[in-house]
Parts: C-alpha cells; structure tokens; sequence
DNA sequence: TATTATTGGTCAACATGGCTGACATAAATC
DNA sequence: GATTTATGTCAGCCATGTTGACCAATAATA
C-alpha cells in the first residue's frame, strides 16, 4: 500500500533545527525551573538556620567577589529597588556579616566589603553550589559544560549582557 | 633569567578537568542566577500588569501542562506547602484562569484545568519564554543545547530527578 | 462494623523580601 | 549660593513563603 500521507516523512514546517520544536523549548523552561530550585535549595536550608534567606545570601555572594563595591554597583547587578536591598544589607551589617566604610572620594557611598564571619559563610554557602556544579559537569563532560555556558549567556537580556561583560570580563570566558 | 617559581607552568592541583575550577564552578553559579533572573523577567511584567505573580504563573503553566491534575500532583512540582499553593489557587478560581472539578474516583480531589481564559494567558506567557529559548538555542546551536540540557538535568536532586522522569517521560529526552 | 489513621484541602497568623513614597545628606552644576 | 542629581534611610504595602489548627473523605484495622 502506498504512503497516502506525506506526513509521516515530510514535517509540516520548515524545519529549522530539531532542538527548536516547541516541545523542546517547553523542556527549557521546565528544567531551567527544577534545576533552579534545587540549586538552591541547600544554601536555602543552611541560610534558614541562621535566620537568613537567600537575598541575603545573594549580597553575600556578590560582595565576596567584589570587595569594597557600593550600594549602587550591587543594585545594578540584583535589579531590585535600593530600599528592599537597604534592609536585607542592614541586618547583615547588624549581624556582623558585612562591614561598610565610607569611601574616600565621594563621602556618601559606602564601600561593602565581608567580614571573617562573613568569609565564612560565603566560603560554606558557595562549596554547596560548587559542589553541586561539580557533579553535574563531571557527569556531564566539557562539551556539555561549554554549551551550557553558552546557552546561559544567550539568555541573559543582550544589553545586560554586555554590561556585564564589562564588569566581569572573565563570565563569558 | 630563569623561571625558579613553577606555578607558572604547573598547576597547585590535579588536574581534573578545566571546567572543574573553582572560576568555572563560580561562573555557572553566576551565569544561573543572572539567565534565571531575565528568564522569568518578561514574564513577571505581563503578570504584574494583571495582578498576577511568579506563583500563579507556576501554577498556570504545569496546570496546562498536564490538565486534570490534582493539588497534590502541583505540591509535588512545585515543592511548596499546601497552605501557599491554595491561596495562589483559590485566587486564579476566583478569577476564572483555573477551573477545578470533584474528582469521580476520590471526591475528596479536586482535578484542575485550564479555562479558555487561563489558556490565553499561559500561551502569552510561554510564547515570551519560548522566543527568548528560540532565540539562545539558535544562536548557540543543538550541541550547546544537548549540553545545557544535560547540565541542568544533573543539577537536579537525584531522587528528584527519577521522580520526575517517571512523571515527565520526554523530560530528559 | 466501628474506630482509627491517612490523605486532600482550608483558614488564620506570621516572616521574608519584593515594591512605592517621602525624606536626608553629599556632590555636582548653574 | 541655589538648584539639581546621586546615594542611602525610614515607613508602610503586597506577594508568597512558612507553621499550626482544623474539617472531610477515604483507607486500614481491631
């Protein structure tokens, strides 16, 4: 019997690449939320036990990897509003966690750096993601990490990633 | 003059893999934060303009994704307490996105599906989700994307992770 | 069958961390 | 010097997590 139905051989659109069905973005989204969630679940975990949460953890991060940067340059990276990011900032000033000094040339910012406690606890909380990424790449090889890498760029808003090739040269290699 | 500190040539560590430093490691927890934070960006200001947040668009999104479904089944998706997920729910019953019938076998269940409302805005917001994957995707190519892929999965809780294979057959191919 | 345990879901109250608005102070500009 | 701009704070609102107490339907068991 003849095949009456092209269908089976021809797809119905132009076929621009098998990893652009819907189907597959579908799968993007999805897994961008499940790893997204567990990723952070564990420092979530550690962060509650010290009555933190993960904007805190976020501050954290950032100072640790760019000591004496101000207010301003962190609301630049975490896109929130500087009163939400004031109070999460004060407690961890409160807490001993991160220490302000005025800076030299202009007196009204104040230049965040990590105090010893808070050394530690970024040091604690990033071996738990690190760890995490370590699994995962080594179960997954080098071609599968640089893709990785490369499709996470790609998401990120093109303006925003080009402000933040300046501030991090070393993020998209 | 000769070259007396080798740490020039050779590395203080075994030599795992290149991808397997802790800059590597670092640059995946950053690249996350910053491509999840833009990922679900476009969507949060469609939902915002309706009065509408994350939590909902969660909701919306796996309700669509697997229509007849019960709470429970969302709980264990969504992985938060049932006294959140009910306000989010009750609120999207309330305004006619969602529509929830007794269940025939468990009349304690209610089974939840989309309505011709909620479809609307699921399609609105996965199609901004979509367009921004289409577009990573194809500028990166399907080897990137096996890997992205296959980095994300791994990511995932291992128990998680067969859970969810068992649920989402198609999710990790 | 009657009782008990489990499962599915709701209501109330609280905490975190977004938001806007009003404001103080330092610096830059006119 | 007066105004404008930039940095940061305080107060209060809203969304969305949390726990605890509870009700109803079903399943398990004495």
């Amino acid at each position: 019997m003849a095949d009456i139905n092209p269908s089976n051989k021809i797809p119905a659109r132009p076929q621009k690449g098998l990893y652009l069905r819907k189907q597959d973005l579908r799968r993007g989204i999805e897994l961008m939320f499940f790893a997204y969630r567990d990723f952070t679940g564990e420092a979530d975990d550690v962060l509650a036990e010290l009555g933190l949460g993960r904007a805190h953890h976020r501050v954290i991060y950032f100072v640790g990897r760019q000591p004496n940067m101000t207010v301003s340059d962190l609301l630049t990276i975490l896109k929130i509003t500087k009163q939400s990011l004031s109070r999460v900032l004060s407690h961890l000033v409160a807490e001993g966690y991160i220490r302000q000094e005025q800076g030299a040339r202009d007196k009204r910012q104040r230049l965040l750096s990590l105090t010893y406690r808070g050394e530690d606890l970024e040091e604690r909380l990033t071996d738990l993601q690190c760890k995490r990424f370590a699994a995962a790449f080594s179960a997954c090889g080098g071609e599968a990490v640089a893709g990785f890498q490369d499709v996470l760029a790609n998401l990120i808003n093109e303006d925003e990633r080009a402000a933040l090739q300046a501030r991090y040269p070393d993020l998209f290699e």
